[in-house]
DNA sequence: CGCTAGTCCTGTCTGC
DNA sequence: TGCAGACAGGACTAGC
């Protein structure tokens, strides 16, 4: 559920707990613990040094040996709170920090999840690179591109190919390059790849700007939601005129996921 | 290789 | 008002 633009709002608002150090980390639903390299003991005492951003994935540096790495799934929240607080409901992790009181993690769904790791590289897998960072270059996206067959949505979802979009980003994404999801990935000539790439940048930036999407469940590392569902141009719009053309907003079915167009102005 | 459908879960909304 | 079914922002797997 959080993307991009949501994860990255969580992780700025989370800044303030870097440099205290760990009381205790209490887990009340172990099996949101998908790996556990170190036991959850050895945490006690240790700095967070830095908690960063890769993909949707939240990284927490514990002293270059221990890390937390977080999920959000589709439900997920990690916010910090005063000490003592009541848990909500779902809540299945909580990390108490020494003067600087709580982080509770909660998520209905439980498709997000916790890894206790030494080295994070073992979580992420094949992770393509940051769309916002210099790897992610027009030509890059090209090579991606080349010869793929797949509609150019299911590949912006492929976190493979470049990290951090989801279904919502991806809707927004191409109905701002003008560009059909249904349309096949390797058909797209340059200038449309050009466009493409400026769009990616371009709309997580704004999500950014917005601290992310409300649309059910999002909030920040403060447990407040986010105002870029104010902005968005397709998703959840179905029916609505387009902001463009006036044409109505189309939804249709791609690989099991909701996807919103303008079948005017997205060719 | 690539696509689809199924899977993991709970909460919320829609239609009867 | 109640209930069944659909649907939800993610990501992995099996099977074709």
């Amino acid at each position: 559920m959080p993307e991009l633009p949501e994860v990255e709002t969580i992780v700025r608002s989370l800044s303030k707990a870097v440099g205290y150090r760990v009381e205790k980390l209490v887990v009340y639903k172990p099996v949101v613990v998908r790996q556990e390299c170190y036991s959850i003991d050895s945490l006690t005492g240790l700095p967070i040094e830095s908690i960063t951003r890769r993909g949707k994935f939240i990284v927490m540096d514990l002293g270059g040996q221990h890390y937390l790495i977080w999920h959000m799934g589709m439900s997920g929240r990690l916010f910090l709170t005063e000490s003592g607080q009541t848990r909500a409901n779902h809540t299945h992790v909580v990390l108490h920090l020494v003067d600087a009181g709580e982080l509770h993690y909660v998520d209905p769904r439980r498709f997000g999840g916790l890894w206790l790791v030494h080295r994070p590289e073992d979580v992420f897998g094949q992770l393509g690179p940051e769309p916002l960072g210099k790897e992610f270059s027009a030509a890059y996206l090209e090579k991606s591109l080349r010869n793929k067959k797949t509609p150019i949505k299911n590949l912006l979802l492929n976190q493979c190919v470049v990290a951090g979009i989801g279904n919502i980003y991806a809707d927004e994404i191409l109905f701002d390059s003008a560009i059909s999801p249904e349309r096949i990935a390797g058909s797209l000539d340059s200038k449309e790849i050009a466009k493409l790439h400026r769009s990616i940048k371009k709309v997580l930036r704004q999500g950014i700007e917005c601290r992310g999407t409300t649309f059910r469940d999002y909030r920040d590392g403060f447990n407040r939601p986010g105002g870029f569902q104010e902005y968005l141009r397709v998703y959840g719009r179905e029916g609505k005129p387009c902001l463009k053309c006036g044409n109505p907003i189309c939804r249709i079915k791609m690989g099991g996921r909701s996807t919103h167009f303008c079948q005017h102005c997205q060719h």
